[in-house]
DNA sequence: CGCATTATAGAACGGTCGTTCCAAAACACC
DNA sequence: GGTGTTTTGGAACGACCGTTCTATAATGCG
């Protein structure tokens, strides 16, 4: 029993994603936003609560988008091994296709807004966690069907592929060069493998 | 034949280091800025120009104080392989100690401002591939008095090396955690041991 | 000691910030 | 078709932004 709303919601979040992502949350204004989404600030307001609210509700949309769909994909159609090795390289293509440098909104979330931000920082953490935790579900398979080397712990290996993960997304951000990228991820993968001196290969 | 300074220009500057440290670029002001560090605007614009200039002035000093000094001293002091597992080890310290997650300021320069500034893009760039250059000489020595293993190349371990040490920076400011910083370094040491099944266990 | 030169303090500048207010417009429902 | 509720555009708000200006104070050098 009132006015709908005028515009769609779903491309206008789109639209904030980009802003936050390639200028970062506080070089980015809400005139910025409000032109990007071809709304007026009076009904960012009033469809979005505030700067930060709208902050999180892009990274709460980017993630599931980019993270979610990732995991769930690469998780149900590919063996362990290859599930991790398609993530880290799925990362690196990205980056490499990333002309603006924008790096990871998540990321950017994590270094830039993070710290100073409870909400954001449990957002983050919790998104993390998830990463961390495909990760590991995937060694442990791994390591069952023995195609990972149980030497190390799954929890290190995940925790270690993570933290390479973040690393990448990092030094992409500043050199964007294929054989960095893509060299650091060979031996990184092959800390997966089994230390037979006449192993795979 | 004029006036001189009448502030400590050394302390000045470790004052700045410290707003932009914890609050980044765009979050902190030049009145901030010229509150902590005990001067006026108009000192701080006669003494450093405008505040991206004292901004680079400010990362300068952060990585030769900091990585400048922990490269020469572990090069100096270590044999190579000891000298890349205590370089890591002293970041995850200085990471669990940071009570205020303030992070890494080269790495939170490399996310937030590099982007879009030419310049400090190269600065970042530049302590980057130092950092690396100091990884790879460790590796280059460990592979020839063989307490590294020659299975990976030189280039490929560096990098590796630099994308750890980044992601353990962005990690900790999300999840500063003992356990997983600590433990994924243990995998991501145990690539530089030869993969002997009797080897260095 | 004067003079040139620089540093200092603090006010002041125009601009932009995040946010709010107001009047007009557009729908759902009785 | 009126009524109530929400959205919309655009102006407006006070606060703060980075930076500059002005006047005064402090020095090195002749």
């Amino acid at each position: 029993m009132a006015r709908p709303r005028e515009f769609d919601e779903e491309a206008a979040l789109t639209a904030a994603i980009d802003c936050f992502w390639s200028r970062g949350f506080e070089a980015t204004s809400v005139r910025d936003l409000a032109a990007r989404m071809g709304i007026t600030g009076a009904s960012l307001y009033n469809a979005y609560g505030d700067k930060r609210a709208l902050y999180r509700r892009a990274l709460d949309h980017y993630v599931s988008c980019s993270v979610g769909e990732r995991i769930f994909r690469l998780e149900s159609t590919r063996r362990p091994r290859d599930a991790i090795a398609g993530f880290l390289a799925e990362i690196v293509e990205r980056s490499l296709n990333d002309a603006e440098l924008k790096g990871c909104l998540l990321v950017n979330a994590a270094v830039e807004g993070a710290p100073h931000d409870a909400e954001l920082q449990s957002a983050v953490v919790d998104v993390l966690r998830q990463i961390e935790a495909f990760f590991r579900r995937c060694v442990v398979a791994g390591q069952t069907d023995g195609t990972i080397t149980p030497r190390h712990a799954a929890d290190e290996l995940a925790g270690l592929l993570l933290g390479v993960l973040m690393g990448i997304r990092v030094l992409a951000r500043a050199r964007p060069e294929r054989p960095l990228l893509e060299g650091l991820l060979r031996p990184a993968l092959a800390i997966l493998d089994d230390p037979h001196p006449k192993g795979p290969h």
